[in-house]
DNA sequence: GTAATTTATTAAACTACTTTAACGTTTCGC
DNA sequence: GCGAAACGTTAAAGTAGTTTAATAAATTAC
């Protein structure tokens, strides 16, 4: 298997903490490259997450699945993204998510102990995440408050707008599940928008 | 004006780091106080949000109000929590919540810069503020995907469930705003979960 | 390349939730 | 302690979003 170009990595940290040539391939040592087929899981509910995962190419998605087998998605995880179940990689218990490729998908991984071990040796990582954190918890935020305030009508709207490169890449039954309404209802609202 | 009782305060840290006399001391010569009458505001949308709060006694909300006045509560401050506008905070930026009190509420308070020099001197904080974010941020997702999967009703079960303190505070029509409901379908669903 | 599966669209009937309005009760401001 | 305001409840009519089902179009699997 041919490795992948990790300058799409090193970019999305230099965008956070600057890195020395040492502390870039220090880094780079911890990772290890995934391919994941469509359709395959990177994580099932219930089961440990045991790393964080860089999108280098491709789109995973994380979701619930309730009793009558309808998928709600919490988060896409497009190239250039990070990916997991938080909670379940933090505590080492099981996860609320299932996440899984809607494409065929490259990753780079890091474990939790190589995780802790580049905390230690190179501490800005800790600055690193942290940001990663707050920019998720900002956006989330603002999700919620979308949810409140606004029509599925507004929050597609805002969806395409804020994530113009997503709305070409995954299909409108997904987009639907992210937005919290039926694939038929988002179906009426693009005919309502396209007769203006 | 009395000074209230740190102990509080010490606790909720302790919950997450352990702090040596000298330690608590310092922390707690950062910290000021400020009462907060019923009605009145801590801070408004468009403001920038210049400290961190931790609830002593009393409680707050963090809310948008839309175009036709109607208020969204993205969460309550109740006592042993805490509350900000959290982007505007670490950014420096214009609010996008505004934050006022519930009830009468005793406030302590630590600045930016301050809390910068907490870092510096017990870096021990750091860590306890990306807890305290990481904490947030799990119990956030959990909202998101609830309120993709739910009826109103189980969502004010759980709610309930998981906040018993704050179903008692908070007005139905508090607790309706945080759901994304109106007050009169609230009362409706009590009615015919009253009736089991 | 083709059959099988999945996706998007439309329509019609249905349901969860909203809006308005009226009324009694509680809380607040002073 | 009193008058005014805010809150909670109920009912009835309205709307945003769901469900089911049928059909066409696109994608996938082999």
């Amino acid at each position: 298997m041919q490795l992948p170009d990790p300058t799409l990595i090193l970019k999305n940290v230099s965008r956070h903490i600057q890195l020395n040539l040492n502390e870039q391939e220090y880094f780079l040592s911890l990772l290890q490259t995934r391919e994941l087929p469509r359709k395959s899981y990177l994580l099932r509910q219930g089961e440990i997450c045991r790393s964080e995962n860089f999108v280098l190419k491709g789109c995973l998605r994380a979701y619930t699945t309730d009793e009558d087998g309808t998928e709600h998605i919490v988060m896409f995880g497009p190239q250039d993204w990070w990916i997991s179940d938080l909670a379940s990689f933090l505590s080492q218990r099981p996860a609320t998510y299932t996440i899984d490729a809607l494409e065929d998908t490259t990753l780079l991984q890091i474990s939790k102990t190589d995780l802790e071990k580049l905390y230690g040796k190179i501490p800005k990582f800790e600055r690193f995440f942290r940001l990663l954190l707050q920019n998720a918890f900002v956006a989330q935020q603002d999700r919620i408050q979308q949810n409140l305030s606004f029509t599925a009508e507004l929050r597609y709207l805002d969806f395409i707008k804020k994530y113009p490169r997503l709305e070409q890449l995954v299909s409108q039954k997904q987009i639907a599940s992210y937005l919290g309404i039926t694939p038929v209802f988002l179906s009426m609202i693009r005919r309502k928008l396209s007769r203006r």
